[in-house]
DNA sequence: GGTAAAATTTTACAAATGATAAAAATTATC
DNA sequence: GATAATTTTTATCATTTGTAAAATTTTACC
C-alpha cells in the first residue's frame, strides 16, 4: 500500500502539505517475530504497515492478551507515548515479515504547529483511531463471545487466515479453549 | 467549572483563538432525567459540563447498557456523529440537573479550518479521549469484574455517591446482582 | 518423508456470572 | 410520617467460562 493512499485516505491534504507530510517518511522492514514497540517504554516513532500484519499485547501475570491487530494501510503507535509523552502499555510484534513507513513523533508535531492541513489531519487520525476504539468497546460490552466471533468472521475473514487462533482468542476476551467450543458449535 | 479552564485543560490556546472558540459556546441548562443526545441519530451539537453528572447508554434487547459517565468538565458528544456524521449508537441522559456549554459542530469544524491553533486543539480532544476509551478498554480486557469495582473506587469515589448502582454494575460489565455479591465480600 | 515442535481441539471438573424471584432497604410523594 | 415506588441485597439454580491435562492436528525443519 502506497504512503500516499495510506494519508489521503485519513484526509486529503493539498500537494504541499502532502509533500511536507511524506518528506518526514521512511521506509523500513523487519521481519516477523520482531517488536516494533516496546511497553514501558515512551516511544518516538508511529508507523503505517505497508505490508503485513502485527498485533499488540500485554503481558499480564502469566499470559499476554492480544487487544489489537493491524494491517496494511493500519497506523501502528503507541497512544500512551504519542499523546501523553508515557511509557506505553503495549508490545507491538509483527505476525509476519512486514514492509512499514515509519514518521518520527517529533517532526509530526513540528508539522503540526506550522501547517493547519497538517494538524486536521492529525485531529482526523485520532478521530477515526478514536471511533474504532469506541466501536469495539461497545461491541465487547454488547456482545456475547459467538456473537463478537461471528462478527470478526464477517468483518475481518482474512484475519483468520493470517492470524493464529490463540491471539484471535485472546482479543475476542475469552481462552483459547472457549474459542475452540465456539467454533465447535458454530460449524 | 468555567468554560476557560475545561478548553486551556484540553490545550492552552493563545487569546485570539480562545476568543473565537468561546464565541461559539453558549450556555445552557436541562433538568435531570433529560435525554441531551439521542441513538439513531445525527447529532449537530457537543457540549462540555459546567456541572452536573451525566451517562451514555444503549439499548440492547431487553435491558440498557450504561458505557460512560461524564461529570464537571467532561466533553458530551456523540463520536459517531462529530466524526462520521453518521447515527449515533447512544442516548445520553442527565442523571442530574445540568448546566452546559453548547457547541455547534458546524461552527467548530469551520474554526478548525481557520485556526490552527483550535485545529491542534481539536486533535488534542480527539487524543484526550482516545486514551481514556483505550484504558477502559485494555481493563475490560484485563481484569477482573471485582478489580474493576475496586479500580472504580478507588478513581472516582465520588461517582458512587452519585449514580445507583444499576447503571454502575452495566458500566463494570456485569448484572447488578453480580455487583452486590462483588460488594458483599469486599465488605 | 519423518521427527519434533507448536497449535488446536477435546474432555472433565471448578469457579464465576447470569437469571429469576423474593426480601430488605432506601427514596419519593402526598 | 405513612404509603407507594424504586433500588439494593439475598438466595437458588442454570449457564457460561475458566483451568488443567490429554489427544489430535498442523506446521516447521532436517
Amino acid at each position: 500500500m502506497l504512503i500516499e493512499e495510506i494519508i489521503n485516505g485519513i484526509l486529503p491534504l493539498p500537494p504541499l502539505a502532502r509533500q511536507r507530510l511524506e518528506a518526514c517518511v521512511t521506509e523500513v522492514a523487519y521481519a516477523k517475530g520482531h517488536i516494533l514497540l516496546q511497553a514501558n517504554k515512551v516511544e518516538r516513532a508511529m508507523y503505517f504497515i505497508k505490508k503485513g500484519i502485527v498485533r499488540a499485547y500485554s503481558e499480564y501475570g502469566d499470559n499476554e492478551i492480544t487487544f489489537w491487530f493491524g494491517k496494511e494501510g493500519d497506523p501502528v503507535l503507541s497512544m500512551k507515548s504519542y499523546v501523553a509523552k508515557d511509557r506505553g502499555y503495549e508490545d507491538i510484534e509483527l505476525l509476519e515479515d512486514c514492509a512499514l513507513y515509519e514518521i518520527q513523533t517529533s517532526q509530526l508535531e513540528q508539522l503540526f504547529g506550522e501547517d493547519i492541513h497538517i494538524a486536521n489531519w492529525g485531529r482526523r487520525l485520532a478521530e477515526k483511531e478514536l471511533m474504532k476504539t469506541e466501536e469495539r468497546f461497545i461491541s465487547r460490552q454488547c456482545r456475547t463471545a459467538t456473537e463478537r466471533y461471528k462478527e470478526l468472521i464477517q468483518e475481518s475473514p482474512h484475519l483468520l487466515q493470517r492470524v493464529q487462533l490463540g491471539h484471535i482468542a485472546s482479543y475476542l476476551g475469552i481462552t483459547q479453549v472457549s474459542l475452540s467450543r465456539i467454533r465447535a458449535e458454530i460449524r
